[in-house]
DNA sequence: AATGAATGAGGCTTCATTCAT
DNA sequence: AATGAATGAAGCCTCATTCAT
């Protein structure tokens, strides 16, 4: 749907606040009233969205999750390249949750924060869920090492990303991409596993 | 100044378009003509704002890393310190100045990102400046490592501020910041350490 | 018809001009089209309830007048009487012409205007039918008094009927009106008959 | 000022929901931005031009009904003269008062109303404030009898102002309508006075 | 007979900026 | 240096009405 499209690239260039619903029905070539008859406000037209955004991406992402190593560096490799696949095959989903996810306009913020949180523990739950945590070393405190790693991922992702936003090929980005991500993971394999 | 003030404080809360300057002149209580008349215009006022804050944290900030400890997790406990501490002086400067850094509105972001980026290089080189390197395990990718320890700390930071927004007692919160790093820095340093 | 009684309530309430199309269709739980299919458009709607609405009380009022007494105070007595039995088993229908009877909105008050002088000829014309002029005192104008005789009687009316707005009971509120009616008209026959 | 002229029109004419903004700027020949520069919205806007209106008329209505005269008729003609006098000064402030008392729109009724009820006790209070009750007949129920009177003296004016809204000769009907009303006066004492 | 998608003008309000004083 | 009146475009949203199905 034009709308669909228009308005998600809109939230996502310029987030809620500032994007406007002039722009959205210029660029979806639909006249001003046909965008409020399909949704009530702003407001709703955003979280529409949202859903919409995730309904799309949860079988994509999550459904994949199940069958996945239960070695926690082999597991998070396969998530970064669904999550690197879903970016090419859906760029302007993607980057609308994204842009949602940060989202700090306090109109939408919190509604915006109650998905993501179900969305978040549902999620984060699946990537952690039987990992095989006797090859970590000895001793060592599972719970904060995990986090080190998760945020280890993140800033290489996060990284990345910025990257990608001036990229021209980005099939072969992304190959470039999970094979950079190779060498962290086995810097922190090393330090952490047995 | 009562402009700065007020200012600052619209930015940092809406970002830098739905910041208004009605809104500024109200808060600030001075006339409408005379902000323009100091500052050409909007974005003037922003990235004047952003100058200033940057030079008011500097001499705080950058002026204190030079006598740091060769020891990185060493440094970073200091650095984190003085973040802390600046953010407990100058709270209004620190909030906008991460507003600013986070900023995505077309109009400034490049101009922004330009300053970021001098900043960035310019803290990161003193962060890592005079490190003693040797103390890492023999064989390890010393440039990666460090990257990994600084997204863990990022990570640490950005979830650590995220409690401070709610927080009603920043004092003794601060110390439980600083008191709960210490057990990530001795992970990161038990295994990236001979 | 759902439609009938929606748009009642919606032009009572709101007026002729604020009167939405959209909440009319939404209250009837119809469509859009069917609403314009019937009636031209909301000019049409609002005469054509208008009409209904007089037909549907012309009998139940104008039907019962023939009868009446010939003493102009036991015939306003039961006119009154008429009224608020009209009030209690029409209430939107009332409400409705009321509300239409004030409407100031250019676009419809001409043809209303029409239609209720035509109306309230009709209807002065049938209450003051018949009445006995020689029960008057000698040498009274008559039809001057019989004016003041009418704007108390409406001037009664409603100042009642805004108290009736936030009654809870209606039945019992109708009768303490007809019995407060009566010391009014005793002053009236007393200071102007024999 | 232009803005309270053309507002006042247009409120009178339309009502409040009705009267639009577009179409007061317009008439006041003045920006938009200047509009709401000068009333923060359109119930300001409303509510200031009430208390003006009062302002204006209370000291040539209320300042002069100290002196009036202790016979109930003899006061409610004066009262009709200043009435009609103030009719033909100040038209549009008439006008737009009679509007704004009878408005009907929710957002702004309740205050009004309050506002109305403060002013009409005051007057009303004035009105009937010194009366020389001893004048009226023996027996007869005073505070049911000034009722009818003044519902009398309200019909009579609303019959009369309707007929000016289309007269060309304000000055010569105002002396006709004061004329017309003795004839009702005497009647009414006639009937109450001993 | 009935639907609801579609239109675009108009609703109120806020905006950054200019300018005479 | 300082005021605040003035502008008009743009903000979100609602409106009565039309039309293909």
């Amino acid at each position: 749907m034009r709308i669909i499209n228009a308005s998600m690239n809109e939230f996502a260039q310029k987030g809620y606040l500032n994007a406007s619903t002039n722009q959205i029905v210029k660029e979806a070539e639909i006249s001003k009233g046909i965008l409020f008859h399909y949704f009530k406000n702003k407001k709703e037209l955003f979280l529409f969205l949202y859903d919409f955004a995730v309904d799309t991406l949860k079988e994509d992402y999550f459904g994949r999750l199940d069958t996945a190593s239960s070695d926690i560096f082999e597991r998070l490799r396969q998530i970064s390249a669904y999550k690197l696949e879903i970016l090419g095959r859906f760029p302007e989903i993607y980057n609308f949750l994204m842009a949602a996810h940060f989202e700090e306009s306090g109109e939408v913020k919190h509604d915006i924060q109650k998905r993501d949180n179900e969305l978040l523990q549902k999620g984060y739950g699946k990537v952690y869920e039987n990992i095989d945590f006797s090859l970590f070393k000895e001793g060592i405190d599972i719970k904060r090492t995990i986090e080190i790693i998760t945020w280890s991922v993140e800033g290489f992702a996060i990284r990345e990303q910025e990257k990608l936003k001036h990229s021209d090929n980005l099939e072969q980005d992304y190959q470039n991409i999970l094979a950079g991500f190779d060498p962290y993971l086995d810097i922190l394999k090393k330090s952490f596993y047995k």
